[in-house]
DNA sequence: GATGAATGAGTTTTCATTCAT
DNA sequence: TATGAATGAAAACTCATTCAT
């Protein structure tokens, strides 16, 4: 069984200069943005040589995709877990808003991060942080439909308002990052749902 | 007083080659992306040499600058008419949504500008671009609060929610755009204010 | 002499894994050319690692002379038996045309290796590539010295004629390559030798 | 007209750095061959930044071009003059052979150079050397038809006999080159000629 | 003020080779 | 012997900026 311990072994010491690699290149995306993201110095922060960054990914494009996915993975998940749940729409909703801006309150570098990446989503390319960005606009539409069928919301478009939820949560989001986080999450949550229930809200 | 007109026409000329310089650069920008706007290209396309844009520019910062502001100037203006209008703030609102998604229907290439000054904004430096995307939060917030003070609107934290509304508003236009612009803009806008109306209505 | 059985199959397997290398090179080599052949590409294409590359050979030079000098083994060996038969100078000189000419048709893409080799055969270093070459031209050479000396050529600087005949057998091959291949090869092959047999004819 | 003078000064200077940068390429093709010639060794053999480089060509394979052009210009305007003129076909070839033979006599280096340019020359792209080198056979064929019509040469496949005629000249200068440009050129340049005369001659 | 040739530091990428296991 | 992760020197190319005219 020597063989597969080393094999192990190997493995396991692959993922760390892999991890290395990108911890360096997260932590450079964060503290100096896109502009200070050079293959140079990726290299000197994760202690490698400049050829190394080569053998675990292809090129500088790579890399960057990694980093924001390894970045925002802690919130992908929270939030599939969420809205797989079996909760109420609005419950759900709810706790999506509270979810988002307690991330940000403790990533706030990212705020930087995903800027930058809708600057190059709307680029030529297709990159998978859209289609992701896509896929959860996807899955707030379906929460907002099943909220429909159950008649607690009006008919809406279902896409189109999931957008705007979205992106309603991110201006709270910068907003409490201009105000230096000062502010209840709790509360802003609540505002930012509460605005959405209120206006969503079936009155027949 | 020759040396006046003199001093005059020469006044106009450089003004004149100031805005062929903007103008270039705001083309590029919107057609190629941030990476697309090198000196070299504004110098080509604005017909001068590339010694002449740091006559007028002390470096390419001013100029970017200078472009993400020529560029929103129209909506900008557009936006300040509206809310200095004396109309009810639902109604400002409302028609805040509609000038917003109109200005991007027309000139959905400054969605990535848009995006471009974020990352930049929340850089080392304070771009006064941030200071305008603050002034007008502020003035939403100011028609919220006169929405308050008339009973119109529960009580709520305006600048937050001014952010939401923007933001949300910004969603919208994304959602258009990924949908091809093809929906009714009047109906788009109606959903956003709807929804916010409905939201922040005072139901006591 | 279980010891002596062991080191002959060890042997054995070298052989094999140095030719596989070999091998992998040649492939390469013919179908990227020299810039495609990477030792990266090599150990790959041969199924084994970098550094096995380096047991077998000791650097890329090597391998690169190895592989040239397989390319042409075929060639080499097929020409030497014709040009040591005992046949007529003037039979063995069309035989030797029509055996290049066959010989590129159908492996038209070392045209390129030759070439290559050639570049590198006028560098500071001898390769022994170059003195295969010559010895080609000397062995040639010693058959017009043979004709010569029959009366049936006038005489002539032997290697001087030699080293044009065997070049003016390179230029119908590249013809042939650039007209696709068309014409007979038989015809092609009289071609080069009637010219040769015609100018170098004794017509005392 | 102090316009005028600068404007021709400076295109004056211009000229003189684009060649001095072609001079530097030259000459460190035929010193090092293709392997030594970087973009950096240029540069600084040329005496200017790297940068410049990218001034006057757009990238390397501009300079190599331009290299390999400026290389055999003069054997490319000899031979086109000697080609053009009214004398008897066979004078013609003679002539070739001789100017051939002289050129290299005088430019040993440049034999690396063709080889290195064959090696491209069948490489996927069309470059404009290979259409060069076509031309040549070309006219060389050209003269040998005109032999034909004459009744001075047999019948004969006039690209194909031309392509061979090239090669065993160049056959013969490697041949030269190789025994240290010892021999006569004229006796060299006769000895090509009159194989291909003996053997193309129309002997009805 | 206007020019544009020249710069050179900085960027991404490649790849032959080494060496600990 | 065989491996393959790591290296680092070297390569091509970019571009904001300067400065003599």
């Amino acid at each position: 069984m020597t063989g597969d311990k080393k094999q192990e072994r190997r493995k396991a010491l692959e993922a760390l200069t892999r991890q290395g690699i990108l911890d360096a290149a997260i932590g450079l995306l964060m503290r100096d943005g896109i502009q200070g993201l050079t293959m140079d110095r990726v290299a000197t922060e994760a202690g490698v040589a400049k050829g190394t960054l080569y053998v675990y990914f292809t090129n500088k494009e790579e890399i960057l995709d990694a980093t924001v996915d390894a970045s925002f993975d802690p919130l992908i998940r929270e939030l599939s877990v969420l809205l797989d749940d079996d909760h109420a729409p609005d419950r759900k909703l709810a706790e999506f808003s509270l979810c988002h801006l307690r991330f940000f309150d403790e990533h706030r570098e990212l705020i930087r991060v995903i800027f930058f990446d809708r600057e190059r989503m709307h680029s030529e390319r297709n990159h998978y942080t859209d289609s992701r960005y896509r896929t959860f606009v996807q899955r707030v539409a379906e929460v907002l439909d099943e909220g429909v069928g159950q008649g607690l919301f009006s008919p809406l478009d279902s896409m189109k308002v999931a957008a705007m939820f979205v992106e309603a949560n991110m201006g709270m989001v910068m907003q409490r990052i201009h105000d230096g986080i000062s502010g209840d999450v709790e509360k802003d949550a609540r505002q930012v749902t509460d605005i959405f229930m209120g206006g969503l809200r079936n009155r027949k």
